[in-house]
DNA sequence: ATAGAATTTCGGTTTTTACCGAAATAACAG
DNA sequence: CTGTTATTTCGGTAAAAACCGAAATTCTAT
């Protein structure tokens, strides 16, 4: 076995562990967390053999949980000149990385709720035989889902820097209010 | 078998299936989401055994579920006079039960990153033959949730209606833009 | 075209999670 | 205190998800 590139501390290992509790805390499998861990804080792109090497899970599985991390837009393939091996990194900074993540959740979440949601109404407003009170809360959640979608939209809209200030000062989100309480 | 009161129509029966599956996207047992629908379009409170007749799941799994909805901060029991059992019905509008399902995501995915980071940082500075590009990376990890935790906090503090104002007019979120820009 | 290396697919196994139903516990009326 | 009803706990089972490794596929250099 080839000696690992990445020298593998005790508190990285932890490290990596750890993120992938926190992984299945958020809906993503642990070995995928892990996978993203270890490219989070290599300092160089890695082969899926590195990676299957380093956190000893399968190779075949190390390539499934590639493919999760792309299709969160987490991951991207890198090419070394003269290599034929696919090399692996971590895209863009945490804040790049928190934002991919919202958007596959919204993906994921919000939009199959307001179709689904959209379609319940119709179908419930075409049957005639449907209790008043039912309809207006169907109507709530829908109203409340389109809401929801649009703000989401405008605060993913704002950079960085921006919500970095909003959180840093106090101050601002209590103008924000009185400002957009006036508006 | 008692006539059910909540009269299931097709298109709510539609519904109740759907939020599960909608559930299980969410991290959230299709069952307890079912429960949680079911209590959603309820006219009035029920008991888990109603619940357990109506969904056609077990009443222990239904205590389960409706212990878990407890736990989220969506369902509370009510009693009614002269009558031994609980009753159960959602808590608030739906945006309160969705800044409850915030809330208690930060409790669990946030919080626990917060704590992990804090922790892996402080032992890689302990241990010296850390790398220190690994260490900048733990520490701009750990900023970033430290910032996400502020922000969400600021975010919480506003009331329903501004942010519906936010997501209704496109204006707004621009004006607040060159606001916090130029604060 | 062909060989060799890299990657993906897929059937079977393991592990985890959800669920049921019986038994235990709790809550209460008489 | 005792019997009755409501609720929870818990061990076993069923269902789902994760994982492995072999086989198939893709890619590329020769």
């Amino acid at each position: 076995m080839t000696e690992t590139i990445l020298d593998l501390n005790p508190t990285i290992t932890e490290f990596i562990v750890h993120w992938g509790e926190m992984g299945s805390r958020w809906g993503i499998n642990r070995t995928v967390a892990q996978i993203h861990a270890l490219l989070y804080i290599s300092p160089r792109a890695l082969t899926a053999e590195e990676i299957s090497e380093t956190l000893t899970v399968a190779r075949s599985t190390v390539s499934t949980g590639l493919r999760e991390l792309q299709s969160w837009g987490l991951v991207k393939v890198v090419h070394v000149f003269g290599d034929r091996k696919d090399y692996f990194e971590i895209i863009g900074d945490v804040w790049e990385m928190f934002r991919a993540v919202l958007d596959e959740r919204k993906r994921r979440e919000l939009d199959p709720a307001l179709s689904m949601l959209r379609e319940a109404v119709t179908e419930f407003e075409a049957s005639d035989q449907g209790d008043p009170a039912v309809h207006e809360k169907m109507i709530e959640l829908l109203d409340f889902f389109e809401t929801a979608t649009e703000l989401y939209e405008q605060v993913q809209m704002l950079p960085t820097e921006t919500l970095v200030r909003i959180a840093k000062k106090r101050e601002t989100i209590r103008k924000i209010l009185s400002f957009a309480t006036g508006a």
